[in-house]
DNA sequence: AATGAATGAGCCTTCATTCAT
DNA sequence: TATGAATGAAGGCTCATTCAT
């Protein structure tokens, strides 16, 4: 039976998902879980004990799977422009809203209760794993000569410093694929070979 | 009456920054400003009707506050780069929670019921006067030769998205001041002359 | 209004009274004194947080009234036998529930969360009253020569225990006036003066 | 398997008595039980519907052993003096709660659901058993010269009210060993032989 | 017999909001 | 204007009890 409990909780996870990404995280309750997921108050307490408890779920599944798609193809063949070009469209998707994102929960869960050192410590691996990733990919471009960077961790921060700004102002003013564009080639200008 | 009850209104403005301020926004109820104010409940409803309320009438004061500051001195003898280091020497302020900040409240209000038009305008004229601002510092210092920019516009909005992703590290993680400084170099240095 | 609140506190305490008597105290939830008073849910939080508060309260008023009755009656002129007399027949009368008694719901309420020195220092108040009194009693009728006690602490204390057990024999087998009599006779049959 | 059933069902009754003896009676929730006794929810609804049913069958466990324990060394040559001796000090063990005891448990039991007529029977048997053992040894204790008493079945009833009044005390004001001992010998002093 | 997931009733508690004074 | 008592909706959480396996 084990197995179809591991199912029901994904079922929830990927029902709730749906949900934070609608209504972003503060806004939900246990309700709106249990109504989404057309199942009784007292059946989602056994899987889970808070919406916070069912979101850092959800954020550790999503960390795992970006780092499969990157880790995976980071030491493949493809180029290191590619691979990049890749991770800024994906970032793109999400900016946009193209595809249902849970950016707006994401950041609601991060304010809520912020003094939780184990949330603190999620967004720090997080955030660390992505430097490295793009760190990776600057130097792997740089000695393929497809790039130029002569600090390349430095760069890895700054990209995704403005990728969090941008985040930032895709919920708070709302950004046009032009906008992204814009800014995307302003911190890449400073990268590109001449 | 009028005069007495603008000051109710600011006193009340001003007590309810602290309670944004410690709490954020979504945590704060109508309750936790009566309580802080000390006011009755029917009291508080006579000048506002809900913690939006309140907290949207707090923005548009501080984006005042904010132009007025600069907007002064910016036309004044005090050298670009001067300016420039005060404007980002008040953000690390923020950025180290040295001042009480309404930094989370800002973002939660921001995330709370997005698709409110005049909200999303709110933020844009933020935005737009804080690039605005930049923009002329970077214009000032090109002509005096303290800086050297092609695209100031460009590099005023890269500054912000830093700075946007800075805010968001000082919540998410946690930042040091060796961080800061550290992400404000390296987009600095893109713009010191030679 | 403050009156009016008053008012309205001791209507909340007459009302759960009754409900008190009826199911006892741990049966009592803060629905069933908001259905007997016909106030809202909200409404009875204005003025008590917890059916132990509204218990505690009672407690305390029904010691203040006992102590009333008697510290006035006690050194008035009627005798000590009279005044014994008295005592133990209010006493006869909670033990076969002619009058509405919070018997069991009091000792549930000592039971539950045991371990509060609240609790323990109010019931030790009431219990050192009551056998202040009876011992004076007694005493006072050793002087006049009515009883005949060489150790009145012990045998008020004693007369206590007696009752405090006939209590409990009332709740858990029951028990008839004849019993009651019994066991009285058998307690003061010591104190008889010969 | 009926043998292997009645052992599984004493294995919930010693289990469930630790609980008790812990949690007292209200607060023991059939969850309770099943965590304690490590097996399924489901599972424990095979023996026992309710904690009512589980503490009466250890009520009347309690009982039979109590009995077989006095009534075995009441014929025996042991003097009653030993005897009654050895009741107190059960008693006071239980009093100081020298060992696990299900008073509060029993009380809170008796308490709830006062109306129902099995459970009073339960508790006059209880009490029956007791006087006529007390009884018994009054009497023998008479006979050999070691106790004088008239009126062995008052004396053994009053005997067994302190006894309850002192567990009350316990329970809601706290007793010490010193307060035990007073009160047991204000009780005896009245039948010892001159 | 035994399991343990699932249900749903029921209580607790907090708030936004109203309204008589 | 100002007060603060009152309301009732809403959400959180826990259990007794059932039932398919």
């Amino acid at each position: 039976m084990s197995d179809k409990a591991a199912k029901k909780k994904q079922y929830i996870l990927d029902t709730a998902r749906g949900v934070f990404a609608k209504k972003g995280f503060k806004n939900v309750t246990m309700k709106d879980i249990v109504d989404a997921c057309d199942i009784s108050r007292g059946g989602l307490y056994i899987y889970f004990e808070s919406t916070e408890d069912i979101f850092a779920e959800l954020m550790k599944n999503e960390a795992e799977e970006m780092d499969d798609v990157f880790s995976g193809s980071i030491n493949e063949e493809s180029s290191a422009g590619d691979i990049l070009a890749l991770f800024l469209k994906e970032q793109k998707k999400e900016l946009l809203s193209e595809k249902e994102s849970l950016l707006v929960a994401t950041y609601e869960y991060a304010f809520s209760n912020m003094n939780n050192s184990d949330r603190t410590e999620l967004f720090k691996e997080r955030l660390n794993a992505f430097v490295k990733v793009v760190r990776k990919l600057i130097e792997k471009g740089s000695e393929s000569g497809e790039l130029y960077c002569e600090d390349p961790e430095g760069a890895a921060r700054n990209i995704l410093n403005v990728i969090e700004g941008l985040k930032i102002r895709s919920v708070t003013t709302g950004i046009t694929e032009s906008d992204i564009d814009r800014e995307l080639l302003y911190i890449m200008s400073g990268l590109i070979a001449d």
